[in-house]
RNA sequence: CGGGCUGUGGCGCAGCUUGGUAGCGCACCUGCUUUGGGAGCAGGGGGUCGCCGGUUCGAAUCCGGCCAGCCCGACCA
């Protein structure tokens, strides 16, 4: 491509809105322009980058066996229905009437899609079987941010299997997560596998892969010394045990006129450390009034406690519902005595005595309460939130935090849409079974972000050479330089020649314009064409990455690169 | 949805407090000069001041409503 030809605006200044680097760079470099809030319209170069990210992910789905497909967007809202998902994502669902009335939703994910073409498989013998596609997915996000990272209509490649029982689907799921690693490395990613939380999507199992990323908004707890890594909403750690006194014989009332937190309380009172607290919130899990109660100086994860739970929405009530619920207001909460809420704690708690709570009386609280003996707990579950310095469970070295980017997220379905649906096999025993399926998500443009927030420095994106949208930049210093030019062409050819992506600047700008834009679109190699080394048959050959510059023969330059193409690509 | 902020040529901003019919830098067009790290001079084009309504002789400016966008919290590739 001819640069004066081509469409690339660049812009000198930061654009306001934009914080995150890989938004900004983006935006400046002239890859990605947006039309609404979370909606980018891809520019020629960020078309090229996007493509060549699809293409190594297509690549390693082929390599797997993989089979691509293309599957409709518009989808029959009753599909939805059946799965429940309708409900479940109804605050992400596009969903509108077509002129017949029917209601229509656009895809945000394709596991009824898919299942429904699956219902066609009827033997124990055509599977398994992997299929996939790249399709735009419609979500309307609660808020879009730090452009591509977090939008409203995306890209993703989303791939399904279907298998005859679990041992089947275990095969795919790693085969999938080690073509997920294949895919991440060639795109310069160094991305760590994590436990994750399978929120909407359902099923048992799932591994995100996350990259550490200042712009991140995953938090990922992991362990140094053995490798144990979950994301937050999942993550579990060891808690030291705090040794009880021995207490009365029942719950006592004492007066706290003006307290009304954890820390508060610890002050008032000495022997009330937080640690010693009961802290108890008020949550509505799916509508059900509900105690949660955590150790004082804990917190809790609500994505662990919709999981652990079975919840597909939770909210915490607010002060008047807490008031009408309990008779105090928050600050003096406990659930001795409650017997007509449901009642949840977190393990913590659990064989405690002597502790101290609210007594639903403002400005009363209890002391010397034993969990068994005084609070009707109807679940133990562990929903704490893990946090930086505590004892890793496996190994007892010190976890340690990590915001990170969400760049792929792979599922282990089970059977549930296969049984809503209808996608059932026979066995070898002419039984049906229902298929059991897995689904594996990577998002393109965020991934060609993230990538950017991977590589780039203060002049611009420094792109691996396999996503680039050009290869190498032939900068030439002084177009109306004949010797300059013929040589900048004859170059141009026979890179092209070598199939090697080639921008040719030939644009009437100064040098240090080019040379500028050249750093900031990110291109991998620069070789230079100037009538000082052209005297000489010489060339400069910069590496983005380094910036250091070295003098090279005309004749050598497809070497070069042919040569650091070779060494990156696997 | 809650909280904070912003809407003025393509981009970045000033003007608004104290109403008088819009300005700066970059970018763009023409010419001359310049030419290895974002050139200089001269001339020029481009703006419903987010939208609607109100106050006023007069509104970018004051008031009300709406819309859009950004950032921080609850969701996901």
């Amino acid at each position: 491509m001819r640069w004066s030809r081509a469409f690339i605006p660049t812009l000198r200044e930061d654009p306001a809105a934009a914080e995150a680097a890989s938004h900004r760079l983006l935006l400046r470099g002239g890859y990605i322009r947006q039309l609404m809030s979370g909606v980018y319209s891809l520019l020629p170069l960020g078309t090229i980058v996007h493509q060549k990210v699809e293409q190594i992910i297509r690549e390693e789905m082929n390599a797997v066996g993989a089979q691509e497909c293309i599957l409709p967007n518009l989808h029959p809202r009753e599909i939805w229905e059946k799965t429940g998902r309708a409900d479940l994502m109804a605050d992400i669902l596009f969903s509108f009437k077509d002129r017949r009335d029917g209601e229509v939703v656009l895809g945000v994910t394709h596991e009824e899609i898919f299942t429904t073409v699956a219902a066609e498989l009827t033997s124990y013998k055509q599977l398994p079987q992997v299929w996939y596609q790249f399709q735009t997915k419609f979500r309307d996000e609660p808020r879009p941010r730090a452009g591509l990272l977090r939008v409203r209509e995306f890209t993703m490649k989303d791939a399904y299997t279907f298998d005859v029982d679990d041992a089947g689907l275990d095969v795919a799921f790693q085969a999938m997560g080690a073509a997920y690693r294949r895919i991440f490395r060639r795109l310069g990613l160094d991305a760590i596998g994590v436990e994750a939380s399978s929120g909407a999507m359902g099923g048992k199992d799932s591994t995100e892969f996350m990259v550490e990323a200042e712009v991140g908004e995953d938090v990922v707890i992991h362990c140094p010394s053995c490798g144990y890594a979950a994301n937050v909403e999942r993550a579990t750690s060891a808690v030291s045990p705090v040794a009880d006194e021995e207490g009365p014989s029942e719950p006592t009332p004492f007066d706290t006129p003006g307290v009304r937190t954890i820390a508060g309380l610890a002050e008032f009172d000495e022997p009330s450390s937080a640690d010693r607290q009961i802290k108890t919130m008020v949550y509505f899990l799916d509508d059900v009034p509900t105690l949660v109660l955590m150790r004082g100086d804990h917190a809790v994860q609500e994505q662990k406690l919709m999981d652990t739970t079975g919840t597909a929405h939770a909210r915490a009530a607010d002060g008047p519902e807490v008031l009408e619920l309990l008779g105090a207001n928050p600050g003096s909460l406990g659930a001795v005595g409650v017997s007509d809420l449901r009642v949840v704690a977190d393990l913590a708690l659990q064989g405690r005595t002597n502790l101290t709570t609210g007594a639903n009386k403002d400005d009363v609280h209890l002391r010397g309460v034993d969990m068994a003996r005084d609070i009707a707990v109807a679940e133990w579950v562990d929903i704490r939130e893990v946090s930086a310095g505590e004892p890793c469970v496996e190994c007892g070295g010190t976890l340690e935090e990590k915001k990170t980017i969400e760049i792929g997220h792979i599922f282990k379905l089970g059977t549930r849409y296969a049984e809503i649906l209808g996608a059932s096999v026979l066995d070898a025993n002419g039984k049906p079974q229902p298929i059991t399926m897995g689904s594996y998500g990577i998002g393109v443009g965020r991934n060609v972000a993230a990538i950017v927030e991977a590589h780039h420095d203060e002049r611009g994106i420094v792109w691996p050479i396999a996503v680039a949208p050009y290869e190498v930049v032939l900068t030439v210093v002084k177009v109306d330089d004949e010797a300059s030019m013929t040589a900048a062409d004859t170059l141009y050819s026979q890179l092209r020649e070598a199939s090697i992506d080639v921008l040719l600047d030939d644009r009437a700008e100064r040098p240090g314009v080019k040379f500028a834009d050249a750093e900031l679109i990110g291109i991998p190699y620069r070789v230079t064409i100037g009538p000082r080394g052209l005297a000489n048959g010489e060339v400069e050959f910069t590496p983005r990455s380094t910036g250091e510059t070295e003098a090279i023969a005309l004749g050598a330059v497809v070497d070069r690169m042919r040569q650091a193409i070779d060494a990156i690509q696997p």
